[in-house]
DNA sequence: GCCCCTTTGAAGATG
DNA sequence: CATCTTCAAAGGGGC
């Protein structure tokens, strides 16, 4: 089990001190905030000046205008700031996975967690720690001594992030891989033949340009889908981060540097660039402007690990499998999910957890609370599912897991991994699953590389505000991920991947309409459930699969096999118009 | 153009 | 406290 201290993690050197940590260099370094005083209050006037020079923000009240908060931030920027220029900024990090630090009250930036970042007030930003480019031996005195900004706006293009691009995340720039030199090509990417071989805006290693690799931070070149007046370009911020730290940050009409865990709501800018003079079109325009301010003011919540984990590797599945539908990939996400090593989870919850601890920093007084009820899109509840398995087919309605049992010729009801979970260890809501069920079936030989809940890396962080370990959730949690063999070998094949128990009426429902009676078979036995197609099920090991290299070509629609996702689609709706008046 | 689907995890809401 | 619900991302598909 990896034990993920802050040694570990690298980070108490190189982020900014988080919570109890970070408190305590907050006091130990007063002084030295002092200093940065006169930089900070140029940089927040800076901000402030820019933000309102915004025609749209004058009207608009402040919606954090804590002074505290602001005050706060600018501490903690400043002494990140200090550390780095202690340090030498650009001196490699050991933990490269992590390569940001905030800079506060910069109103106009992108915000992180804003659907537009134009107008936050208390906004902060993250700014890469060090940039790969600084990993080059011989450079980093260079750059950080030599590199003027004007230097840097000649090197850093402002290149615009096609759509088709936006995969390329700046999680990546988690990733060590993503600094090594193997990926150092425009290309970027290992995998051949997406959109990731498409050209990556590169970060010239210095004015020369004698270097090149793809800028590890996407977010950091500009994306059309934040369009932010009065925006600022890398550049500037390169100043910043180079300890140069002029105010004098450059506005560009088009860039915006958006963060890592950074929303990809787009606000439309009005074409003609706000509202008209007729009065009529004011009416409209007041409240089109409300509900633009409802979304710039809107905070997403932090990605979770998985959600982390999804946006690096959705390219790569979309890849493997030429699959499109998001349903269908992260169904295959998900299973790649828990065949992911401890090792490997763990880092994605560390991020996580380090989204989190930013974006409490960022928003101390924000909750999710604030986002319930803003999805207009409503999903029907479990008691309404159930009651609508109650009312189309009451005598399907039984447990799940007693389903899989009954039904599932490999089951072994003997075995105690077969069992439902004690009722006491939760760490989900959700009960387990038939494919969870059928993976410990079928891995149960290594218990002892169980997969944890979420719990384990994020308590093996120590984090303070970690929850305890639940080694006894989950029945897959015996799953084994040591590599001996495939997690989702032809064994395995085709496995149920609805993994959605609580929504049993679907899986049920889907079964009686699908399953023809008869004894169960191996081949029954996988398609009693939703199954996906041979390629699909093939990626849904995070190995090549074998039949990658075969044509996709789903298995048309019989009465036993279908797509997961359209079956349950097409049950969704039934149920849903079942349910209408 | 909105919503659903589909995944896991975090956190708020509810009983 | 246990359970349920919502929302984070993504993009095709349905209406």
């Amino acid at each position: 089990m990896p034990q993920l201290s802050g040694d570990d993690l690298g980070a108490n050197d190189e982020l900014i001190p988080f919570k109890d940590e970070g408190e305590l260099e907050e006091k130990r370094s007063v002084s030295a905030h002092r200093d940065l005083d006169d930089v900070k209050s140029s940089l927040v006037n800076e901000s402030e000046t820019i933000s309102s020079s915004d025609s749209e923000t004058d009207r608009r009240p402040k919606p954090r205008p804590d002074l505290e908060n602001r005050a706060r931030h600018s501490q903690l920027f400043e002494e990140a700031l200090r550390r780095q220029q202690d340090a030498g900024l650009f001196q490699p990090s050991p933990y490269m996975g992590y390569p940001f630090f905030m800079i506060p009250d910069l109103g106009n930036l992108c915000n992180p967690y804003l659907t537009n970042g134009a107008l936050a007030s208390s906004a902060q930003m993250y700014l890469p720690f060090q940039w790969p480019v600084l990993d080059v031996p011989g450079r980093s005195a260079a750059v950080r001594d030599a590199v003027s900004p004007a230097q840097l706006s000649n090197s850093v293009p402002v290149v615009q992030r096609p759509p088709h691009m936006s995969h390329l995340h700046p999680l990546l720039s988690y990733s060590p891989e993503a600094f090594s030199p193997q990926r150092a090509s425009p290309g970027f990417s290992p995998d051949a033949g997406v959109s990731r071989t498409l050209p990556t805006p590169c970060y010239p290693m210095s004015p020369g340009g004698m270097t090149q690799i793809p800028h590890p931070l996407g977010w950091l070149q500009g994306q059309s889908m934040y369009p932010i007046a009065g925006g600022f370009s890398p550049v500037a911020l390169s100043s910043l981060m180079s300890g140069g730290f002029s105010p004098r940050l450059v506005p560009t009409p088009q860039s915006s540097i958006p963060h890592p865990a950074i929303v990809s709501t787009v606000v439309k800018q009005e074409p003609g660039g706000g509202c008209s003079s007729s009065q009529h079109e004011n009416v409209k325009c007041d409240a089109a402007q409300e509900k633009e301010d409802d979304k710039r003011n809107y905070v997403k919540k932090p990605l979770n690990a998985f959600m982390l984990y999804m946006r690096e590797e959705r390219p790569k599945v979309v890849a493997q499998c030429k699959v499109k539908e998001s349903a269908t990939i992260n169904q295959i996400l998900g299973q790649r999910w828990h065949s992911l090593s401890k090792d490997d989870q763990s880092k994605y919850y560390d991020l996580a957890r380090k989204e989190r601890l930013l974006h409490s920093k960022l928003y101390p007084g924000w909750s999710a609370r604030e986002n319930y009820g803003k999805k207009k899109k409503r999903k029907r509840t479990k008691s309404e599912t159930e009651q609508m398995a109650d009312d189309l087919s009451p005598q399907l309605k039984r447990p799940c897991v007693s389903t899989a049992a009954d039904e599932t010729p490999h089951t072994h009801p003997h075995t105690p991994l077969a069992h439902p979970p004690p009722q006491t260890a939760h760490a989900h809501s959700r009960p387990h699953t038939v494919s969870h069920l059928t993976h410990t079936h079928l891995s149960q030989a290594s218990p002892a590389s169980s997969l944890d809940s979420p719990a384990t890396p994020t308590t093996s962080l120590a984090s303070p505000g970690a929850p305890a370990p639940t080694h006894t959730d989950h029945a897959h949690s015996s799953f084994s991920h040591s590599g001996h063999m495939s997690p989702y070998g032809e064994q395995l094949q085709p496995l149920p991947l609805t993994t959605k128990p609580h929504r049993p009426a679907h899986l049920l429902i889907h079964r009686a309409a699908t399953v023809t009676p008869g004894p169960s078979t191996p081949s029954s036995s996988s398609s009693d459930t939703p199954a996906l197609s041979p390629l699909t099920a093939a990626c849904r090991s995070p190995l090549p699969p074998p039949l990658l290299s075969q044509p996709f070509l789903a298995p048309p629609p019989t009465s036993t096999h279908q797509s997961a996702a359209s079956s349950h689609g097409a049950l969704a709706q039934l149920l849903r118009r079942a349910h209408q008046p």
